[in-house]
RNA sequence: GCGGGGGUCGCCCAGCCCGGUCAAAGGCGUAGGAUUUAGGCUCCUAUCUCUCAGGAGUUCGUGGGUUCAAAUCCCACCUCCCGCACCA
């Protein structure tokens, strides 16, 4: 019958709760274990994607409560930060899409979508969404401990994070660029576009060429090339403006003119300009004095940059292009006849080794581009300047520039330019237009002010390298990149304008930021049990608070009357720190590490002595649905609780926990889940027909039960190993898939009866289900109960080797009948003959002892071997079998495994015969099959092939009728 | 560009650190058989090529190298994926 999960489910939530099995007090008679994993963002229900890293968490803090372990795994909800501010805003608006995904995706009822018009309240909604869906998917936290990080209690504590990190001279102030939208005043990320795109932002260096009384301002990437400039573009069509700005007169397009409107110092002095007016002019490169004119070109966009483009025929596909065209198109010519075409010709600036000379010319010849407005100049461009700038050396033109490379170049023009007077910078979203979901197109913004969190710093650095080296970290190889990460990460804006969180304490204009907020708050679930528990509010809250729980500054009796908190309750909140401090296990997916979990180092190093600082990091990898990325877009997202529903968490959890190892993306399938069902399934029904037989003695086991037993201890040596190392995979590929072959072979093999069978089963699946019980929490714990047991099986101890149960010679006996059964089948498979008999020979007693001496040799000598065996007398009348024999058999135990040849010594001659004869029952009961077993030295040995003579140790001759 | 990770027998995925039990585990798929009224489930067998007795040959992105021996070590190359933030 198959597995009612549901019912099964509820079950066993109700038990855990009314046992209290997974609330965590200190104990100081138990060694105690602290594992947390990166707490939800709550925008939306949580998918399966999400559920590996809980799950695994589970997982390991179940593995670890069997072994003896005082567990805490707590959580807690992330509402700080700005997604659902604006989620907020498109429901207020009924953006279509998000109400579809809301209603057909999450599967919302609309009536509640229309209550969710506060970010709270969805922060709120989907909180408990989750929360449900952990406790359906058998997580065992402590659910007392649980906050969210808008609660005033923890804003005290961040609070306090902050005034500690500022103390300690790692915060600073200062500007950066963001993309911004000018309509909501605030950053724009990817996640606040259209069609989530990620504002690219890059550095323009604007030079100013005199012209009269003003500038003609240009906007370039390359200000290296300054030195190849031979004519300015202007768009003969839009218009221009003159505007007045830090005593200088500049001419910018139109468009452009709002980039520089909080620099323009007199409004009213705006001049209008046509840009056909422009053209013909003279103006002059001011870094090298060269007279230039100003031509028309159509692929100038008035947006991009100044709207005036510096032209450098000889580096830019474009400029090339837009002159071929001038100077073939009669029709300008004639219309600007004061354009002087001698002062055209490209000027080269920048060697490679693909290019001599002109490499645009020759971009454009093979790229076969007829005119300025061919789209493969754009890709034209893009090769060029990656090629120039990564492998290029500036020219002698370049004068003091001259052989440097374009990378070095490029940076000393700019600051040199900037130095003169003659360029400044100008932030630009390079793949513009970016347009915020509010409608607004994107542009950059000088954040000025802004609150750093100083990663720059270098003795922080050193300790977070000491950190992360002091630590363990699984798998190791992610080691790597978070040495690389500390060593890159520099300022991090930490505060922003708006969303949910906490102000930050000494300018309330701020609010910390969500990536800001979440590093360090492990520490606060050891307190937040007491603090809920005894009401205690913000009032009760103040910095000495947590300088006297967390650092141990302050006396019991000074901090208690600052507080107003009890001596007894403050010293229990204190101690509880204390007690599971420091954090045993952190874990989160790998898109975190350069990010959270490395601020998290960071952080721990500023605020806690090092003796508290994180003692292991857990990563894993993502989940792929099917091989592909899951996203809305694809359609391919199953919400959690609703697979849970179908599928049963159990099926669920294995089927996420076996797709892969640790760090590697996981391909999740349904498949997967559904055929963990049907094992399960099998296994149940199984349990029913054997949980009621009598209690098996192992130690009466014998034959093919003293092998599986055998099987069995490997496997607990070897899940354990992987459990350690949360080589998840491993160990269920053991628990699950590697014994369930044992388990069939078995199957074949047993000459027990129904019975006894049945009783040796259910010792064998009594530990099997222990070794799965972290996987499977609910299916174990029902099984477990269905055997008799009382007790929770969380409670029970995690299945140990007993070496006193391992028999080496039950393993090798099967090894050899498997290895003739698989010769047999070899044979069968060529001869394709129907067989009624086998003869099967043992080799004679000589012939183990070679193999016994030669097992020994460390190093084994073929010739001496040989001449050694011949001049054994006992061997004498097997002369002329020797050489071939030995020859045989050296080729054999060269490529034998190490372990293997022990495990033979060890074990030593055993009675081939004895344990072949299993093969008689084996071939009479399934075929039908006559097996005669000789030793080759049998004297009434039937054996009309001489095969006999073939035979070696663990190798039986065979003959096939 | 910088940093990280991959490319294994139809598919997924182990093995690689520490070279030899590797024609390479396991799952899925496929084929045949057993069971079944039938189907499903389950069990058995097969699943690189050749093979006249348990054998041989060619394979682990490509090309070199080291070694008695390479999926595994070294070098070069091709190719795919992810991160590079102020955002969860």
């Amino acid at each position: 019958m198959a597995i009612n999960w549901a019912s099964i489910e509820k079950k066993w939530q109700k038990k855990w709760d009314i046992l209290s099995l997974h609330e965590t007090n200190p104990d100081n008679t138990k060694n105690k274990f602290f594992l947390t994993v990166a707490y939800p963002y709550p925008n939306s229900p949580q998918h399966i994607g999400h559920g590996r890293t809980y799950t695994l968490t589970d997982v390991y803090a179940r593995y670890k409560r069997m072994l003896g372990f005082n567990v805490l795994f707590p959580m807690a909800f992330h509402y700080t930060g700005t997604p659902i501010l604006a989620m907020t805003k498109r429901l207020a608006e009924n953006d279509p899409e998000l109400i579809s995904a809301f209603h057909d995706v999450y599967k919302i009822p609309l009536s509640t979508i229309k209550e969710l018009d506060e970010p709270k309240k969805i922060a709120q909604y989907f909180h408990n969404e989750i929360k449900q869906g952990m406790i359906e998917m058998g997580y065992s936290i402590d659910w007392r401990r649980e906050f969210t990080t808008i609660d005033e209690e923890y804003s005290k504590f961040i609070e306090w994070q902050f005034k500690k990190l500022d103390s300690g001279g790692f915060i600073t102030r200062g500007s950066h660029p963001v993309g911004w939208c000018p309509k909501d005043g605030n950053p724009v990320g990817q996640h606040d576009t259209l069609g989530d795109v990620e504002p690219e932002l890059g550095e323009y260096t604007v030079i100013k060429f005199n012209f009269g009384d003003s500038k003609l301002v240009t906007a370039t990437l390359r200000p290296e090339t300054i030195f190849g400039v031979t004519n300015i573009w202007i768009h003969p069509e839009i218009e221009y403006v003159k505007i007045s700005l830090n005593n200088e007169k500049w001419i910018v397009s139109r468009d452009s003119m709002f980039k520089f409107e909080h620099l323009i110092t007199d409004n009213s002095s705006t001049e209008i300009i046509p840009g056909n007016s422009l053209i013909g002019k003279w103006t002059e490169n001011p870094f090298t004095q060269m007279k230039i004119q100003l031509l028309p070109a159509s692929f100038v966009d008035s947006k991009n940059g100044t709207g005036l483009v510096m032209s450098v025929p000889s580096h830019a596909p474009y400029d090339y292009q837009a002159i071929v065209d001038f100077t073939q198109d009669s029709n300008l010519l004639s219309k600007y006849p004061d354009i002087d075409t001698n002062n055209l010709v490209p000027i080269d600036v920048i060697k490679t080794e693909k290019y001599d000379n002109t490499p645009a010319k020759q971009l454009i010849s093979v790229r076969n581009i007829k005119n300025q407005d061919d789209p493969q100049l754009v890709d034209a461009t893009k090769e060029l300047y990656t090629l120039e700038f990564n492998s290029g050396k500036m020219l002698v033109i370049a004068g003091d520039y001259s052989n440097l490379p374009v990378k070095q170049a490029k940076e000393k023009v700019k600051t040199d330019l900037i130095k003169l007077g003659l360029a400044s910078t100008l932030h630009e979203i390079l793949n513009s237009p970016v347009i915020c979901r509010c409608g607004t197109e994107c542009i950059v913004k000088m954040f000025e002010n802004q609150w750093f969190i100083d990663y720059g710093n270098l003795d922080w650095k050193k300790d977070a390298h000491f950190s992360i080296n002091s630590m363990s970290l699984l798998p190791p190889d992610i080691k790597v990149e978070f040495h690389n990460t500390v060593d890159w990460l520099h300022q991090k804006a930490c505060a922003r304008g708006s969303g949910m969180g906490t102000v930050l304490p000494w300018d309330p204009n701020w609010i910390i930021e969500s990536l800001s907020d979440s590093v360090i708050y492990m520490s606060y679930y050891t307190i937040s049990r007491l603090i809920k528990e005894n009401n205690l509010n913000p009032s009760n809250l103040p910095e000495e608070f947590f300088d006297y729980v967390f650092l141990g500054i302050g006396t019991l009796k000074s901090v208690s009357e600052q507080t107003k908190i009890d001596k007894s309750l403050l010293a229990e909140i204190r101690n509880e720190f204390l007690y599971f401090y420091p954090l045993d296990s952190r874990h989160s997916g790998r898109d975190l590490v350069p990010n959270h979990l490395t601020f998290f180092v960071f952080n721990h190093s500023a605020i806690f002595p090092n003796n508290l600082w994180p003692k292991q990091i857990v990563v894993n990898g993502s989940v792929l649905m099917d091989g592909k990325k899951m996203s809305k877009s694809f359609g391919n997202i199953i919400p959690l609780r609703q697979a849970v529903k179908t599928y049963g968490a159990d099926p669920i959890r294995l089927g996420i926990m076996s797709a892969a190892e640790l760090l590697q993306d996981a391909d999740f399938s349904l498949e997967l889940v559904k055929s963990f069902n049907e094992r399960l399934n099998r296994m149940y029904d199984l349990v029913n027909e054997i949980k009621n037989t009598p209690n098996y003695d192992v130690t009466q086991a014998d034959s093919i039960e003293k092998w599986l037993v055998n099987r069995l201890q490997r496997t607990i040596k070897v899940s354990t190993d992987s459990m350690d190392k949360l080589r998840v995979r491993e160990s269920l590929h053991n628990i699950v898939y590697l014994l369930d072959i044992d388990l069939q072979w078995y199957n074949r093999r047993t000459t027990l009866s129904i019975n006894d069978k049945n009783s040796f089963l259910k010792y064998f699946f009594e530990t099997r289900i222990k070794l799965l019980a972290p996987f499977a929490p609910f299916f174990c714990e029902e099984v477990w109960e269905m055997f008799g047991h009382k007790d929770s099986i969380t409670l029970q101890n995690w299945p140990t080797v007993d070496e006193t149960l391992i028999d080496e010679s039950a393993e090798l006996s099967e090894e050899l009948i498997k290895n003739t059964i698989e010769d047999i089948n070899n044979i069968l498979k060529v001869t394709k003959i129907q067989i009624q008999r086998i003869s099967i020979y043992v080799p004679s007693s000589w012939k183990w002892s070679i193999f016994l001496f030669a097992l020994k040799q460390e190093q084994l000598n073929l010739k001496e071997l040989i001449e050694n065996s011949l001049s054994n007398p006992e061997y004498s009348e097997f002369k002329k079998n020797i050489p071939k024999f030995c020859q045989n058999l050296f080729k054999e135990l060269s490529t034998m495994n190490s372990d293997l040849k022990l495990r033979i010594l060890r074990v030593g001659l055993f009675d081939e015969i004895k344990i072949l004869k299993e093969l008689q029952s084996f071939y009479k009961t399934h075929d039908d099959i006559q097996v005669d077993l000789y030793s080759e030295d049998d004297s009434k040995i039937y054996d009309p092939k001489n095969r006999s003579i073939h035979s070696r140790p663990m190798r039986p001759a065979i003959f096939l009728e």
